[in-house]
DNA sequence: CTGAAAGCGCTTACAG
DNA sequence: CTGAAAGCGCTTACAG
């Protein structure tokens, strides 16, 4: 191969066949090389080389995927790419798998649309399957009961108390607990709840927490926490934030402490108090959850909870490759990440204390 | 196929051999069936999807990549998973190449890397490349024109003037002069630049929209913009904000209003002039780029560009979806973008005005 | 509608 | 180190 006709355009090499014709070595001899096989001489090695990188050959994998070989393919079901949070767990985790050689394949399955995804990795014959978000309960426990059924491995992130799931979930009844004590030794007594109450498991889990808190003072969830959630709309967390604070702001007799569910309906709660003419943190105090970076951006920074997410990933890739390693189905796998709690400047005494 | 052998476990089906012997077909008529052929009988047909909803069986779509069918596959090249921008148009892409039937290889890349990444798309058999970020001029394209030699298709979102590249990029010097115009409307006359400057071809483009709406006031940018990038490091971008408005806000002559690079550093600049007891706008106006969700949680709400992602990603989805159905590269194609400016309460007459 | 056959690209024994 | 062969799962003519 002389310099110029390297610099020509390159014959199109689609096969070991073809490929060893222009190195002009045996085919077996080529795929020994290709396998980094032993017993070669270093000089077949070279020339197998070289030719690599003047053609851009590579072997196709997927004349081996018939012959059984494993696809190291693994599919990212997500509920959604617009929760940051959720990206990042996607982002880190994906990094993990594919320094251990896996292909990622990532789809969107917004809600009833979680069969279409599954199907189309098993049909890409994946390895296993990783969801990241939150799922309507009977529809991911039916892909659960799919993936256990056809001997796949999976794994939950962010949604516990699924029937049969291998999950890795933020302890959010320790998280809200710790939260609740933060603002119990500042002496507040009554608290307001921010779109924290709700049906789903992870609501109740939050709740848990508050209460176990409340009840190591003594004190009665039912009397002294209060929500305005049902005078509003959820639209957008923030818009949201803004309204609940207002309403609460227009109480004659309202409580000094305030969780919200994430830092965007918090943060919308900051502006609803600053603009009825409340201060934060001297008259209302505020936590968010999520430690998103906009935490330090606000005027007062806002308290938050931070969801561990190194942990939660490194959680997750171990399950999941036992999982593919074990090459059999075991019992499911309930993990629980330990939260970290950020005081910040939103949160102060209570008022009169 | 009684009820009794339904609910128990699963023949483990490996092939339409073995999947024609469970229907009780020929493994013809079976594969005519699963490709929607017609001439069938009706009652082969509901066979067969009788077998298929009991089995999960699909056929392995990796024996027909042998047989020179096209993969279906893309590939997205990925800067970085924590800019929610990118993040966004990533998200909407997939889901135009979903629809299309497409499925999508996702990976990181973070300096140096893009070309194990490449590699390993193109070892995948993909039909196309998508690069989303912004990266190293010399090393993009170095992928560039290894994938013009190979005949793969691809396209380059964000990153404008890289030789032989097709590329979708916001028109950042419209944005700019959009930008300054509202400002020079508003009065103001002399500009403090927030990150703006530097040496990508991004920054280029954005100064050259800036000089054209001076231009037009018969302003010299050189006399009515300053620039106190060099006296801090940019480590995260809301720190900078912070720091280059209190450096700003200590000049005993200051300009009157603030371009910034983006939300996050405008949002910083915001608090870091309040801080040193100036208020927005009544003593400084300033404007941030991208109009991410954050731009309406701020006091003042935040005067931004939003970058027309859907317009972005449908140009984008356009080009790869042509290039790929041409079937030979054609001549690089460069499509800019029309920008969206959003006054909000970050900006206000000059003072003094 | 059935059945037997070809062939995609690859690796791996097997025999030189 | 070479060469011929087998076989993975699939679809598509081809002949019934």
């Amino acid at each position: 191969m002389d310099h110029a006709e390297k610099s020509k355009s390159i014959p199109p090499i689609r096969s070991t066949t073809e490929f060893a014709r222009y190195v002009g070595l045996a085919r077996t001899t080529v795929s020994r090389v290709l396998n980094g096989q032993p017993g070669l001489k270093q000089k077949s090695i070279d020339r197998v080389m070289k030719a690599m990188e003047e053609t851009g050959f590579t072997a196709n994998p997927y004349a081996l995927y018939l012959k059984g070989k494993k696809t190291s393919t693994v599919g990212f079901c997500m509920e959604s790419l617009l929760t940051p949070t959720a990206v990042k767990k996607l982002a880190l985790l994906q990094r993990h798998l594919r320094d251990q050689n896996y292909t990622s394949l990532i789809e969107v399955a917004g809600p009833g649309k979680s069969l279409q995804v599954t199907k189309h990795f098993l049909a890409m014959r994946v390895e296993a399957i990783v969801f990241i978000g939150h799922f309507p309960v009977d529809e991911i426990e039916a892909r659960i009961a799919e993936l256990t059924r056809y001997q796949t491995p999976h794994v939950v992130i962010d949604q516990s108390g699924l029937k049969g799931a291998n999950t890795v979930t933020l302890d959010r009844a320790q998280a809200m607990h710790d939260v609740t004590s933060h603002l119990l030794s500042l002496g507040h007594r009554s608290f307001g709840l921010l779109a924290v109450e709700g049906k789903l498991r992870s609501s109740i889990d939050r709740m848990a927490g508050i209460k176990a808190a409340l009840q190591e003072k003594n004190l009665d969830a039912a009397t002294s926490t209060q929500s305005l959630d049902h005078l509003h709309v959820r639209e957008n967390d923030f818009d949201y934030g803004v309204a609940l604070a207002r309403s609460f702001a227009a109480l004659p007799k309202r409580p000094s402490a305030y969780i919200a569910l994430n830092d965007e309906i918090a943060i919308g709660a900051i502006q609803g108090f600053q603009s009825a003419g409340l201060k934060v943190p001297e008259d209302v105090s505020i936590t968010g959850f999520n430690n998103l970076d906009i935490c330090v951006m606000t005027s007062p920074t806002l308290t938050s909870v931070d969801q561990q997410i190194d942990a939660t990933i490194e959680a997750a890739a171990r399950s999941l490759l036992s999982q593919i390693h074990a090459g059999k189905i075991a019992k499911p796998e309930v993990k629980l990440i330990k939260p970290f709690f950020i005081p910040r400047k939103s949160t102060g005494r209570a008022p009169g204390i």
